[in-house]
DNA sequence: CTGAAAGCGCTTACAG
DNA sequence: CTGAAAGCGCTTACAG
């Protein structure tokens, strides 16, 4: 038994199928007999529209793509999280396609998605993926988010990723530290890489020499870096990683090697991910509102699909806001609070988080 | 200027619609000098065929519905990156749409999803919930993953948390402890039913009371729950939390009360996210093989989805694995080896994790 | 307010 | 090996 079709459903109720389709879109005039009728034979069937039928006719699909680097940890997540509720809101599907290390893998993903969404979201922080993006998805409206690429004249969200680098050190300097080293993110990235420049910039401004050690952006890769700083012969008392995985993993790292933070050594995140409030202690970082960008894309890529899809062309740029914790207090302290350097704890609260 | 149709490629390539689609999927017999035309009017035609016209002819969509309870944490990003890794070797797309606490709004998922998609996984831990996917999704084909309940004769992949509560409870029993709490999930949920019930047997079993607190499955409310055994004057020696999350809040509500884990407590976990063996100490817990079960559930559910669909009905069951580290280790330790408890450093190791 | 009919872009027997 | 044509299930002017 195949399942219903707008036929079955007209025939039941004894209408049109134009009169059938009118109810069901709220299109159209209908008496409430009409209507009635027509609800009861649907109830009745069971009948769902076929959703490649109605695109075919109304060139639409009421889906878009989201196209992600990666799927580990938390910022990806918080980020579908906002997608998803925006999408719900508007009467989207969102068709997430993620592990695209490179532009090849991007673009094929690209490719597979066109004509089944009406517009895409693409996160491809590689140069030259904006380009590809737009040039791929032919008329599809594309919204970039790839931290950093020229996206002259194309509608995207980037973060202030140089601005906050710059505030991460500046505030560690603030703060009594004068031997700051950088984790730095994978090379090609453009986050990772416009996060270095703001780095090399302040040290560079303040007159500090700089120290860089490589990671990828994961917590392992982020402890590594950690035990190489620890090995070094001029240890920092500083450090400020690409992205809070890292920081993480370097702020075990540490501690591991019996140092204490912040005492011994300072530690800044960047991007205030949930568990940045939750490790002990607690992480200072540079906090972007994940989910709301998430939620704020796809509201804006879905005005793209509409009338209005010519005149956006604007990039929106994303500032985020330095939130000092527990594992950049001054040490020494700089006001005269004693203790706080020497207490083991942080403030308890998970800042009503719900991870 | 409208995207361009199979029409306008066989008009380019001078050869009739049938022939393009042979030779774009690869059906029936076609010239390779046909071949290499219609191949070039694709390319300069920047041509991409129409997934709901194929769709409506095919009947068949090539993508797949997600239907999970929530988007926060780890325990959920990875199950989707399972998914998605799966989805893309076999060349379907992955509809994903969470945030539905209640039976009501997975079922309007359900149906908003209903010809649009060729199957769906379904992950719904409540009650009622597997009838409800089952009568909602039609001729679709189902996978449950709702963790416990009655599956009968329906395709399903669930979770021993029965056994692994048992496990958990019984490890603790076996290293000393005594007043084992047990932080519990939400109610209604039928993962967290059947871990509090493990718990309450084993407890049973070993002439042990019980101290059930409850939570809702997120950090914080472990947290809360942990604050509230501390206070408590029969404070337990030991606490199995119902999953990761409230197991590393509990940890943190512990610490910041200045009791040593495991020294003072021993603490156990559920599910082993990536974050369980990050946290110092080291989580103890049930490990479940989250991206792997992912992965197995798509594929499984593509099976489903071609003619091999009705001779599947099993019901899956995962067991997990208790991995002992560091916030369960023995104390006082029944081996000789001194200090184990004292020291401050668990095993530095991220294994391998990418978080 | 309602219905007959064209058309959306594809696939697939069926002839040739 | 190739093409003409029917058909998939919907929406939407257009008449009435």
């Amino acid at each position: 038994m195949k399942p219903a079709t707008i036929r079955d459903v007209a025939q039941r109720a004894d209408v049109s199928v134009a009169s059938v389709s009118r109810v069901l879109n709220g299109a159209g005039p209908v008496t409430e007999a009409t209507r009635q009728r027509v609800l009861a034979a649907v109830e009745a069937l069971q009948y769902v529209p076929h959703s490649g039928a109605r695109s075919l006719s109304t060139s639409k699909t009421n889906a878009v793509g989201v196209i992600l680097p990666d799927l580990y940890g938390e910022f990806f997540s918080e980020l579908i999280r906002g997608m998803d509720v925006a999408a719900r809101a508007l009467g989207y599907h969102l068709i997430v396609s993620s592990s695209h290390d490179d532009a090849d893998e991007a673009s094929a993903a690209l490719r597979s998605m066109r004509g089944r969404v009406d517009g895409l979201i693409v996160l491809s922080p590689h140069l030259g993926a904006a380009n590809l993006a737009s040039g791929l998805a032919g008329r599809t409206p594309v919204l970039l988010m790839n931290g950093g690429a020229a996206t002259d004249g194309r509608p995207s969200i980037v973060v202030d990723n140089h601005g906050g680098a710059v505030a991460a050190v500046e505030h560690l300097i603030a703060s009594g530290r004068q031997r700051i080293a950088h984790i730095a993110g994978p090379a090609g990235n453009l986050e990772a890489e416009a996060r270095l420049a703001g780095y090399l910039e302040a040290m560079a401004a303040a007159g500090l020499s700089t120290m860089v050690v490589d990671g990828t952006f994961t917590k392992a890769s982020g402890q590594e870096a950690g035990e190489a700083l620890v090995a070094r012969a001029d240890r920092p008392d500083a450090v400020f990683a690409a992205n809070d995985n890292m920081a993480v993993g370097a702020l075990l790292a540490f501690q591991d090697a019996g140092l204490r933070v912040p005492e011994d050594v300072a530690m800044v995140g960047f991007d205030d991910i949930p568990l940045a409030g939750l490790v002990r202690p607690a992480l200072t970082t540079l906090k972007i509102n994940i989910a709301g960008m998430g939620r704020n894309a796809l509201e804006r890529l879905v005005r793209l699909i509409g009338p209005a899809a010519d005149t956006d062309t604007a990039c929106e740029v994303v500032h985020p806001e330095l939130v000092v914790r527990g594992s950049s207090i001054a040490f020494p302290p700089t006001t005269g609070a004693a203790g706080v350097a020497s207490s083991n704890k942080q403030t308890p609260s998970l800042e009503g988080e719900k991870l």
